[in-house]
DNA sequence: ACACTCGTGTTACCGCTAGTAACACCAAAT
DNA sequence: ATTTGGTGTTACTAGCGGTAACACGAGTGT
């Protein structure tokens, strides 16, 4: 007696749902990440506590909105990386997968990626994008202008140290910020091995028995 | 009969604007980054309008705060990577600095790169650090895995795949953010500079006629 | 037919934030 | 003595996230 009633209440919440999500996809995707709740709700048609429901904090929608898109590159990406081809042309296609995601989508990537940028009213809370991606460019292009000042790497030797120093600083940043949150080896440890991956260990790696290797 | 005047207040001026950032400096390293405007100005025993005067706005605040802490960072850094010694040795030793700075004081850090995490209050605005960190976590630690299932690495595979995962999905990442910002090449011709660097071709760069290289 | 619950929706509010206008004081210059 | 300019305050606005309290409408047990 409750069964048919409960899937039928739980079918009618999960349409409700993603038709709030998507309304708040819309919002989101135009007025840049800090869309604010009334906006949201306005889009879908309805008032504040009804979202407060069904995601019970701002946060709970954010998670819920990310999840999706999230979940849909990284399916992407396994995908990529499990194609059967030779190791390097796998490498590659993952990473044009990656690429041509964030280029189709930009709005999403710098959704999930930039929370705070988009829009002309008064951003509360300390913005990211604003100064940790400065941060994040400056070192980039200095690390690329030592590349290119210093190393021979014949033509096309200015952009490639670009890519190259952004490239580097980027690897840096997320292995330190890893590191730091789970501290699974030394700091020495951490230097080698990263020194280790750029000096060529990976291109160098023997594959496993029995698997095609990476 | 103004210069000696404007000379006074301009250093009266830039010494309340030093105490200021110090006041600020330590709310924001005890408050988490999303520290009020309010709670800034009651440590440095004033009130908001005063610090409105001398920022314009809580970015300028924010952005003078930054500016000091990456400007020390990154002379250190150019230190590391400008030292006399062979390439690898300093490779090594910028990676060092770089760590060494975040391991020591680790709220800078969070205060430069992940805004928004600390304190218990209601966040306004979405956050970076609980969603697109998990993002990035999640894609280094598959990476990782796929890496040491099917790569040979040897002793010690586990921890250097790990390290090896978040590495290189920083690297695609911070590549992938700057060359969607400047479109400076296809975007086959990032993948195929990315690989590259994978594929060792930092380690195999011949240096440039006179300098000691990188 | 009546009350009783329960899900869905609303209005009206709280406490907080960033940011500002208007006023008060005090020192130096005229 | 008075006018200027900088320093500081109180008191306010507008908007945010989040919530309490109320209102309606459909199904149910008696």
């Amino acid at each position: 007696m409750d069964t048919t009633q409960r899937t039928d209440q739980q079918r009618s919440a999960d349409r409700r749902r993603r038709e709030l999500l998507e309304a708040a996809d819309r919002v989101v995707l135009r007025d840049g990440p800090q869309a604010s709740m009334n906006a949201i709700a306005a889009e879908a048609g309805i008032t504040k506590p009804i979202l407060y429901r069904h995601f019970g904090d701002k946060g709970g929608l954010y998670a819920a909105l990310a999840k999706r898109h999230t979940d849909a590159l990284l399916d992407s990406l396994r995908a990529a990386l499990d194609a059967p081809a030779e190791r390097r042309e796998r490498v590659e296609s993952t990473l044009d997968t990656y690429l041509a995601a964030i280029e189709a989508r930009p709005q999403v990537y710098r959704f999930l990626m930039h929370p705070a940028e988009g829009s002309t009213g008064a951003d509360q809370g300390f913005d990211v994008g604003k100064h940790s991606a400065p941060l994040l460019r400056r070192m980039g292009e200095e690390l690329a202008q030592v590349i290119e000042d210093r190393l021979d790497l014949g033509p096309g030797s200015q952009q490639l140290a670009r890519v190259w120093g952004h490239g580097i600083v980027g690897m840096m940043h997320a292995a330190g910020d890893w590191w730091l949150g789970e501290r699974p080896c030394s700091r020495a440890e951490l230097v080698r091995s990263l020194a280790d991956l750029l000096w060529g260990r990976l291109a160098a790696a023997g594959d496993k028995i029995g698997g095609p290797g990476f």
